[in-house]
DNA sequence: CCTGTTAACTTGGCATTGTCAAGATCTATT
DNA sequence: AATAGATCTTGACAATGCCAAGTTAACAGG
């Protein structure tokens, strides 16, 4: 059913799988097409013919890992044993952090580290699913009327702490575990302040 | 006394304001090495005299906006006419999104954007001045004790915004000026529940 | 079974990049 | 005035993303 090529089994599968491979191992700045095609075995040229271009494929990785925050997401808020809005709002924030931890370059890709990745219908589509969910934990805790603003806050908290982890621009000095938790606390504390 | 180049002019102050130029204007992955020595009027590597790679050419225009951060943060902290250590955070977040709005390229140089941007001694020592101004300003407010973490909680909330502005991840539908000053008014209202 | 069509893949080439080595040019000090 | 040394240019190298032209292999129709 689905088109399977023909000569080297599901070529555009492995390559997004060696994409992926490649940026957990290595500096996202030499993850090259050529590197990509090399980690699959194929040749330089073999990725055109399933990605029109490397930002394509890179966007197509992006767009996967917004999948799996999108679940991760939801199992924060589903799974966790607190039942108050706030108690799942935590989780979700936990959830987000160790979601930019686990999958620092990815993360960087579906937030525009790098401006060749492409934005692909999809990649906007979990985007904009995830922006959903943050956006509904929030009315649950403040109402409707400004969720959309109290949403950004969230965002805008959660996704500058990871980004300043990532970019390794913390002092070691701070107890990162407990700073986390207390800024997620503060976070929650200022959404109702709106 | 400063050693002034001989043929050229000052060639290294004409290549960062060649680069400085270069960002402001095209998408900051085009920007390259070879395109700011043409911007200069110069051959292809003659910037290797006065800069051993690119990446420190890069880190001297970040060092240099990190220096402009700094002094505009303190500009805000002192000018405004707000006494209360509340209104003097506002003030210097404003200034902050103001900052990251008004210098895009340079913004993400200094937080990493492009892997290859080298970390100059000089640029470490502007964002510790930079880190030191928000924590007092934190401290101002909730005391010395925790004012490491609430200084965190502060800059990723005001990092987080700004670069989800700069990536164009924010809704149209959402008034971002209005939304802007009651993330920063919520901000302020969390640190007090640290 | 054979043949032809078409998609998948390879090879080779292009312009561009960052960096390096060697040469040319000019400044400044002796 | 001459030599020394920094500044800048030219030319080269490997690597990159992309493109065009070939090669290979699966499958459909007779």
């Amino acid at each position: 059913m689905a088109p399977k090529p023909y000569h080297h089994g599901d070529l555009r599968e492995q390559l997004l799988l060696a994409g992926e491979r490649a940026l957990a191992e290595m500096p996202v700045e030499q993850v090259s097409l050529r590197e990509i095609a090399r980690r699959a075995g194929v040749s330089h040229a073999a990725p055109k013919h399933h990605f029109a271009s490397m930002g394509e494929l890179l966007g197509e990785i992006a767009a996967r890992g917004f999948k799996n925050f999108v679940s991760a997401l939801e199992a924060a808020a589903t799974q966790t044993t607190q039942q108050s809005p706030e108690g799942r709002m935590m989780a979700m924030g936990w959830a987000y952090l160790r979601f930019a931890e686990s999958n620092r370059a990815i993360y960087g890709l579906m937030f525009g580290k790098l401006d060749k990745t492409a934005m692909t219908p999809t990649m906007v589509q979990s985007s904009l699913e995830a922006w959903a969910q943050l956006e509904n934990a929030v009315a649950a805790i403040i109402g409707p009327s400004n969720a959309n603003i109290g949403a950004l806050h969230v965002w805008s908290s959660v996704h500058g702490l990871s980004m300043l982890k990532a970019e390794r621009r913390i002092s070691p000095h701070i107890p990162l575990h407990a700073a986390e938790g207390k800024i997620l606390r503060m976070m929650i504390a200022g959404l109702k302040e709106i």
